[in-house]
RNA sequence: GGCGGCGUACCCAAGUGGUUAAGGGAGAGGUCUGCAAAACCUCCAUUCAGCGGUUCGAAUCCGCUCGCCGCCUCCA
């Protein structure tokens, strides 16, 4: 078994992974707040979520894995108070929370559908809706209050900082001290908190707030961090091995949950935090939905790329490192589909349920110590592109069993398009006309046979006169 | 103000102390072909923002300068 290493933001060092149980790991990854569509970055952190997970599974582990869908809660502004998000679209759209909740993460699952990535397996197939979880959400609460890390005022229940302060505890992750993290600080907070610090388990007595539940405390609605925690302890233990998400909820969110997760069990709540870059855009900003304008996949569909090529281009950089938004960029991604999906679908049965040769071998081998190394993708990518180059050459496909396996983790389905290609059926005035340019080659008329092949082209079909005839198939 | 990151060819992007600086796209030439498509071959950074330093040796470590960006507010 070969060892995985991946970069811990605890230790901010790249170590080597052992679960806490042997062969199993307990993998939490933060969610969408569904009130928007997602953009494109938000799917490259999803893409680095199921690269992840598919790594893993490649050396052997069972992955339990849990995503949330936060469906409540999210402020448009801190302190806890201020508009819900979710609450903020179904005014402006004239819909209820829910309506807006259920339609965004229909799209989101439609979202990863299209780019191939796997759903959560714990439970299997579904996510965890905020919504569905709140009473494991108040009894966590309860649980910090009876350790005392916790106390009620008028406008909420708040988790008491600075009784968790000390080392190894608030800033572990982000590195920074509380007073260093709230240096500037610029929103003004006019609430009964004892700390500007503290921050909102339960917040109550906000009659505006549209989404509300009954709580031992009063009716009111969950802070923005506990959810997590609690749905993640509910399904994974009480400890982690690993908890993603994007760079951006270091400081924050992530320094938070362990600060509510450690208080309640008195036991490590992640073992190995891991964190991704953005992607980026013109002159490297960020995409993000509070930028206004951001590309969502469907952008590039209507314009003819092929979301496994969105795949294959987040797979081309490392998932620590910006990855620069363009549309050149995505279709350079799109040619390497194109070049591998033309490989798969040249593939005959004989071949494809045989036995492989030996040399694609150590291309396998290399394939997974790159994943290996901090889940090196680019690496891994340049394999398999040299693996398919080099059975060109040798004029050998027989590494149909190597690609399946890099399959398992790149998900390029390259046996669901060998199939479909195989099944192809050509429509027959398609076959009537690959018929006639047959006849006009035979004769030499070469004008006739260049105009039928443009009349193919024109409905979809390329024609490819090979040394064992000439085959028609659909375009991808 | 604090914390953090980045700057590698026309574009995307690996490499982070030691063979000729991965891979892809674009571009140029070639093989095959009636032509085309596909595929393959060749070429395409003596150089890693700039300047110093450490070292036998640096794109990789250190310092400074320039430029860009992120987080500290909901954010992947």
């Amino acid at each position: 078994m070969k060892p995985f290493f991946i970069y811990n933001t605890l230790s901010r060092k790249v170590e080597e992974f052992v679960p806490l149980h042997p062969g199993v790991v307990t993998y939490y990854s933060c969610g969408p707040t569904v009130y928007l569509p997602q953009h494109l970055g938000n799917m490259r952190s999803y893409l680095f979520t199921d690269t992840l997970k598919r790594a893993l599974r490649l050396n052997g582990y069972e992955v339990r894995h849990v995503m949330n869908i936060t469906d409540v809660g999210h402020m448009t502004s801190d302190q806890d108070a201020g508009e819900d998000k979710i609450e903020k679209t179904a005014r402006a759209e004239g819909r209820s929370p829910k309506e807006v909740a259920d339609y965004y993460t229909e799209l989101f699952i439609h979202n990863l559908e299209m780019l191939r990535i796997e759903k959560p397996t714990v439970p299997p197939g579904q996510f965890c809706r905020a919504t569905e979880h709140i009473p494991d959400m108040i009894a966590l609460i309860q649980r910090i209050l009876d350790r005392g890390y916790a106390y009620v005022v008028h406008s909420g229940v708040y988790f008491d900082v600075e009784k968790w302060r000390g080392p190894g505890r608030m800033g572990r992750l982000s590195r920074q001290s509380l007073e260093e993290q709230f240096a500037e600080q610029r929103l003004e907070h006019a609430s009964d908190k004892r700390s500007k610090h503290d921050f909102a388990l339960w917040v109550l007595n906000q009659p505006g707030h549209l989404m509300q539940w009954d709580s031992p405390w009063g009716r009111g609605y969950p802070g923005w961090h506990i959810e997590c925690s609690a749905m993640s302890m509910k399904y994974l233990g009480e400890t982690l091995d690993i908890h993603s998400g994007g760079l951006d909820h270091v400081p924050i969110h992530h320094e938070n949950e362990i600060a509510q997760s450690e208080s309640a069990t008195g036991k490590p709540f992640v073992r190995y935090f891991v964190h991704n870059a953005f992607l980026v855009g013109m002159e490297g900003a960020k995409i993000s939905k509070s930028s206004g304008r951001f590309p969502v996949l469907a952008d590039l569909v209507a314009v003819g790329i092929d979301p496994i090529a969105f795949r294959l281009f987040c797979f081309g950089a490392k998932y620590r490192s910006e990855l620069a938004f363009s549309l050149d960029a995505v279709r350079a991604a799109q040619r390497n589909l194109d070049y591998l999906t033309e490989f798969a679908r040249g593939v005959p049965d004989g071949i494809a349920h045989g036995a492989d040769s030996d040399w694609p071998q150590p291309y396998f081998e290399r394939f997974h110590e790159a994943l290996n190394n901090d889940l090196n993708t680019p690496q891994a990518l340049a394999v398999v592109l040299d693996l398919v180059g080099e059975s060109y050459r040798r004029n050998d496909k027989r590494i149909w069993n190597t690609l399946a396996r890099m399959d398992t983790v790149l998900g390029v389905d390259f046996e669901g398009i060998r199939r479909r290609a195989a099944s192809e059926r050509l429509p027959a005035e398609i076959e009537a006309l690959r018929a006639q340019r047959d006849e006009a080659r035979k004769k030499k008329d070469f004008a006739r046979s260049d105009a039928l092949r443009n009349e193919l082209l024109a409905r979809g079909y390329e024609v490819k006169d090979t040394p064992a005839g000439t085959v028609v198939q659909r375009r991808n």
